[in-house]
DNA sequence: TATTGTTATACTCTATAACTATA
DNA sequence: TATAGTTATAGAGTATAACAATA
């Protein structure tokens, strides 16, 4: 009994990489929100505090680009975030039509616990691996999202309008 | 000056692994989508396709606990393959509740096609890295999974029915 | 004419509940 | 009483278009 002709390459989804990022990827992201939940964050707040941590008074479309999100989506998530008092709108300096965005002291505290529950949700999520192993599929990592042209730091995910083609992978 | 006292780990997020695994693994499975498309397919059809034809005549709920959906969305997912005469249900011998579901030689045929688009986009994702690191990045993204207790082949983006708790994590 | 913030609308996904026919 | 398949409904998330104020 031979092979069959129509025989393919019957690579198990487990030993694809494609299919192990997109597994692991999805349940770092449910986890990580599981984790970020008693803080009333969402991973998407904390993507934005961050960003705002380390540039205050930007406009919300300034924002959105760095985000990578669409500025009707900006609007409400800064309205949630307006409504608990963790940012302000005010009065944009060089253009009327622009809010600047600050972060309250509490947000500012609250980023700093936020980051301390990735970390902590980091190094659970790697445990397995020894520091140098760590070490190394991080690098990696970042050489294949490197590679794939993905903006350090910005989320697909969160990203919107879709032209089409997602990006461009040489 | 010395340090802000609430000065935490401001850690880059693209030196988080979650963070990049949550990135690429989002544009992994976009990207997988993107190439998928033209044979009509969505990577979710790919994943049930590939499971049945492991193993024909499953029911419903069987191939629904196997890919880790709800009974309620295999009811569409079939019916769209079924309406493409892909997919067939025929009365299952030992329960006359159950269906049991059979591939077509052209879902047959199609399914190989899909295993050649995966592998290509596959080779594709991790080029930038050499023959030795490819196979290292599969086994330590393997074993970060099995410390998640991620089942193999199992995708939590199509999991349904999180009671809280997304698994548990050691 | 283009851009910022905003609102409204539609569309996709997903979650939940309920129903039927069987077991 | 529980299970397989099905259907309906509600909710979240996202995409698109449009509008007023300002550039």
């Amino acid at each position: 009994m031979r092979q069959t002709p129509t025989e393919a390459a019957l690579t198990p989804l487990e030993a694809r990489p494609s299919f192990l990022l997109s597994q692991l990827g999805r349940y770092a992201a449910e986890r990580f929100a599981h984790q970020l939940r008693p803080l009333g964050l969402q991973p998407r707040h904390f993507g934005l505090l961050l960003q705002l941590s380390r540039a205050e008074g930007q406009s919300q479309q300034q924002l959105a680009d760095g985000l990578g999100v669409h500025r009707n989506v900006m609007v409400g998530l800064i309205d949630e975030l307006e409504a608990r008092g963790l940012v302000e709108r005010r009065r944009h300096p060089g253009d009327r039509r622009a809010n600047a965005l600050y972060l309250s002291p509490t947000a500012q505290r609250l980023v700093q616990q936020a980051e301390r529950v990735a970390s902590a949700h980091d190094r659970q999520l790697v445990a397995a691996l020894s520091a140098d192993e760590q070490r190394l599929l991080i690098s990696l990592l970042q050489r294949v999202a490197a590679h794939a042209g993905l903006h350090a730091g910005v989320h697909p995910g969160l990203q919107t309008t879709h032209d089409g083609e997602p990006h461009a992978a040489g």
